[in-house]
DNA sequence: TTCCATGCAAAGTGTTTGCAATAAT
DNA sequence: ATTATTGCAAACACTTTGCATGGAA
């Protein structure tokens, strides 16, 4: 509901200027900025915020599960403030695209007991992998424009 | 069905001697190893095979459907032989470990067409996250020791 | 001969860490 | 004073690439 910043203010964290330039930069819904573009917007309200105060922060941020931190696509790791929500990802094998789509019921998904291998299940994250629509334009543009075999 | 090495001769791939050993690391159905494990593996079926040979390999393996690539643990890549059943993936928050788990019917989950952002979609990933038995005797221990905030 | 695959080493990303300086209680 | 946080730079882990060599068609 409430905000990131709000919620970090109601734990009581300890919020110094550069973990409040960057719970900012995280401020809204469908975000999913690698720690870089965060540290590219932080500095834009903060010029001196470090690249490791930053990752150091983003590291805290997910461990007190204030921000969700997605690995979709192999590459940088994508940090999602919205935790309030369940919610699901689409992602663009093209161009890496990527969007918040509601998530379905995921009660019924989880395997049975016997396929558990003795495992506690808390999360059940669904990414749907396909084409943006300018990438369907033209085939698969990977960041290189080589073009996959086949 | 058949296996990958199998499957690459029927598709007339020029298999050469590093090819070869490659797909025979990844023969099995239940493997999720990183790249530098299956060039260590590969070490030691032609000692003289280079990383960059593996990396090639994996990348063209990848490309051309015949290795699925694993990005979930936001770390180093897996690669996963098993692509002609369609299964999802069981991963330990704790440790990493990481299990294949038979699908469940998943013609149900995709997003309505409002949602989709004009994607086309051909492909439902699936990963349940919680933790294996023995991170849920010693909380949470991940590769440093170093615990999570709480 | 022509082309493709390989190996090496270097360069490129993305991320973490050691440590001294600084700021907060 | 004491403790926590920051910034810097170096270290690290993973992956890709340029180029000369070598083998296959």
């Amino acid at each position: 509901m409430s905000d990131l910043l709000t919620r970090l203010r109601a734990r009581g964290w300890h919020l110094t200027a550069q973990r409040r330039a960057v719970a900012e930069v995280l401020h809204g819904e469908h975000l999913h900025l690698t720690a870089d573009e965060i540290h590219e917007r932080a500095v834009g309200v903060l010029p001196e915020i470090s690249r490791a105060t930053v990752y150091n922060t983003l590291r805290e941020l997910v461990e007190m599960g204030e921000v969700l931190e997605l690995s979709a696509d192999g590459k940088a790791r994508r940090f999602d403030p919205n935790v309030t929500e369940t919610h699901q990802h689409l992602v663009c094998r093209g161009c890496g695209a990527l969007f918040d789509v509601p998530s379905p019921d995921v009660s019924e998904l989880a395997p049975p007991r016997a396929h558990r291998h003795g495992f506690t299940i808390d999360a059940v994250e669904i990414v749907y992998r396909g084409l943006c629509p300018s990438c369907q334009a033209e085939p698969v543009r990977p960041p290189d424009g080589r073009r996959p075999a086949g």
